[in-house]
RNA sequence: GCCGAUGUAGCUCAGCUGGCUAGAGCAGCUGAUUUGUAAUCAGCAGGUCGUGGGUUCGAGUCCCUCCAUCGGCUCCA
């Protein structure tokens, strides 16, 4: 016999052997049908494994993250069977699941799989999940193992078993099917009642580009048809949001063949709501205590060999430009730090001086891959709200903090809770990507680890992800369709300031080095109006939104009073404006709903005898009649209201 | 840059397996209507079917090149 204890404290006692499958057919029927996974002092394992100690169970559902992971997981292995059934030829290589979902790669060899084939694979999944195979975890040896797939020259597999060490090597089956497996798998197949597969693409093998491109195939499933309806309901209204579509439909920006790929062109609309956001942040850092600063687009190619950045980047840059009568070469400002750096060299300090925080609204281009760009959020010239701290060694924990409620600041503001704390290091494996020594980017990571434990985010780390010059906090936020962008960066770094040669004198009179903060709390304006256009859905809070009220007059009579009202809400720094067409009121109405206007003033007679507005919500909603005062001071209070939240 | 898909009017789309002067809705313009909380009616105009080549008696439709867009991959100072 042995105890199993449960999640809230029970304990039963089982004969050993018993599979977590059995434990939950002994509570419950309903509860063992439900059942996908299940995990064993902490450790996720498959339904079927034998127990044979005492110990912690817990069950997994569909509602569990770890539930659908190893339902995903399990249609991957079944969409894998069917691939082979399809294309017998082919090499598997991983097949993992995903936030939502999972994918699998393979090497098809010169056979190709469409989008029009999706249709066809989906059916014959579900054919085959209905046949309910059990999915069988079999441990096998090393030899067994690189046997089974030299047989079908899968050099993929036989790589991956290689690095497995001394590790158990283990398959899992079901039907006919075998796959190199760890585990994490639903019982058997008949849990899969509904198989959507979303796209392919092309993969590179273990995600490096020197190796062969391999066909992915991105899919969902889910336990009801219906769950998938829903799903799939989900990506239509999510791709409403779409800061591309919106952004055309509200005329905030657009982009020309002409002008160039990747270089957004800012509308009028577009390039207010930008002038609000850099007001904003401005106001923001003044109180914080940063001086403004501007650079030129340009800059000698010589300052960026000083800081390290065109012998990291040079070669997929921009080209340099050439000066007519000398061998002069610039670059267009691939970033502002070697600028900034330039401006603390152009004094002399002192540490009483310090820390010096020179901010900008520095307009940026790089060449970014053709295939890179995408909308707003990956394009080649952009500003970035780019400022430089230059501190002491004792300052440092102290700035980094400040900066830190900077960009939570911005973020609250701004309505964006649902952010990823990320810290990014180097690899530790490829030395040759950073600059500067060992003991530098201990200390700036440590500086990093200190501030954001202290200031108590919940954060991961990420390797290989710093900047060649120092590590990075990043606050990553999802857009509409889940994908996951950086936004705000906060970054240390003992490099630049080296390099630059940057002093000051400490209170002993000798000379130290600044270490540098670079920080940016929305990364660049254009990849956060993109998320801020998808997270409001173009409905942007009141203090940013370039027409606050829209006012309809009902009819030719009404205008002249409309037109007072729009007169005394502008004289009030109300941004409004007046629709006195020959339309209907519902046709008026309607086009201030699709353009986001956060609130509407009817006029007609009622409201003339009253001297009032009716007031409606974007929505909706009926905010009641209003006199030219109170509704003033409704739109001024609901303004400040969308500046507090 | 790589893999795959797509590209028809300002926008959203139809145009089957190649066959008469390429269609619709919205937007636009003109006129009528002067309107009460998400589309008033009528008329007009608008397209070298992404580009260049090819196959064919005949190409929006088939093939190739290039360009762009979309979904990924790689990259992201």
């Amino acid at each position: 016999m042995l105890k199993v204890t449960f999640p809230d404290g029970a304990q039963k006692e089982y004969d050993k052997g018993i599979t977590p499958l059995e434990i939950a057919q002994s509570i419950s029927h309903s509860l063992a049908k439900r059942l996908l996974s299940a995990s064993f002092n902490n450790k996720q394992i498959e339904s079927s494994t034998k127990i044979l100690e005492n110990g912690n169970i817990e069950f997994y559902f569909w509602d569990d993250v770890k539930g659908k992971h190893a339902f995903w997981h399990s249609s991957a292995h079944l969409f894998a069977q069917i691939i082979l059934e399809l294309y017998p030829r082919s090499k598997l290589t991983i097949g993992p699941p995903i936030d939502n979902g999972f994918y699998y790669d393979v090497d098809l060899g010169d056979k190709i799989i469409s989008e029009n084939d999706f249709e066809k694979i989906e059916k014959m999944m579900i054919d085959e999940a209905r046949k309910d195979h059990k999915f069988i975890l079999r441990e096998s040896s090393k030899k067994d193992a690189l046997d089974f797939y030299k047989k079908n020259g899968n050099q993929y597999k036989t790589e991956l078993i290689n690095d497995l060490n001394d590790e158990k090597i283990t398959f899992c089956d079901h039907a006919n099917f075998s796959d190199l497996c760890k585990g994490g798998h639903i019982p058997s197949t008949g849990h899969i009642k509904a198989v959507k597969l979303l796209n392919v693409a092309g993969a590179y093998w273990r995600g490096d580009k020197k190796n062969k491109q391999l066909t992915r195939v991105y899919g969902i499933s889910f336990p009801k048809q219906k769950l998938l309806s829903e799903y799939l309901e989900l990506i239509q209204e999510a791709k409403k949001r779409d800061h591309r579509v919106l952004g055309k439909k509200l005329k905030l920006f657009t982009f020309s063949n002409q002008v160039g790929l990747g270089l957004p062109l800012w509308l009028p609309k577009g390039a207010e709501l930008r002038e609000r956001l850099e007001n904003f942040l401005k106001k923001a850092q003044k109180k914080a205590g940063y001086e403004m600063v501007v650079s030129p687009h340009i800059g000698n190619k010589k300052l960026y060999e000083t800081s390290g950045h065109f012998q990291k980047y040079g070669e997929s840059s921009f080209m340099p430009i050439k000066s007519p009568s000398s061998d002069e070469e610039f670059l267009l400002k691939p970033m502002n730090c070697p600028h900034h750096c330039e401006i603390y060299k152009s004094e002399q300090w002192s540490y009483r001086d310090l820390p010096k925080r020179y901010a900008e609204f520095g307009t940026v281009y790089r060449y970014e891959q053709s295939g890179e760009l995408h909308g707003l959020t990956r394009v080649r010239g952009f500003t970035q709200d780019d400022a430089h701290i230059f501190c002491s060694q004792d300052q440092l924990v102290d700035e980094f903090e400040k900066v830190i409620d900077l960009v939570l600041y911005v973020f609250n503001t701004l309505g964006f809770d649902d952010y990823e704390v990320q810290i990014s290091l180097k690899d530790k494996k490829d030395n040759d990507k950073y600059i500067g020594t060992e003991e530098m980017w201990n200390r700036a990571e440590n500086a990093i680890i200190k501030a954001t434990t202290s200031k108590k985010l919940k954060y991961t780390i990420e390797y290989g992800e710093a900047a060649f010059y120092g590590p990075k906090l990043d606050f990553m936020v999802k857009d509409a369709l889940n994908r996951k962008w950086q936004l705000g960066t906060i970054q240390v770094d003992y490099n630049l300031p080296e390099r630059f040669d940057l002093t000051f004198k400490n209170s002993q009179n000798k000379d130290e080095r600044p270490v540098m903060i670079h920080r940016a709390p929305f990364g660049s304006l254009e990849r956060f109006i993109a998320i801020l256009i998808e997270h409001t859905a173009g409905i942007f809070p009141l203090w940013l939104t370039s027409n606050q009220i829209k006012l309809i007059s009902v009819g030719e009579n009404h205008e002249k009073f409309a037109e007072k009202v729009l007169n005394d809400l502008e004289k009030a720094e109300i941004r409004a404006s007046l629709d006195s067409r020959n339309e209907t009121v519902g046709k008026k109405i309607r086009e201030s709903e699709q353009n986001k206007v956060p609130f509407m003033g009817i006029i007609g007679d009622k409201e003339i005898n009253n001297n009032s507005v009716s007031v409606r919500r974007n929505g909706g909603e009926e905010m009641g009649e209003m006199n030219i005062d109170e509704l003033i001071n409704f739109i001024k209070k609901e303004e400040e209201n969308s500046l507090i939240n």
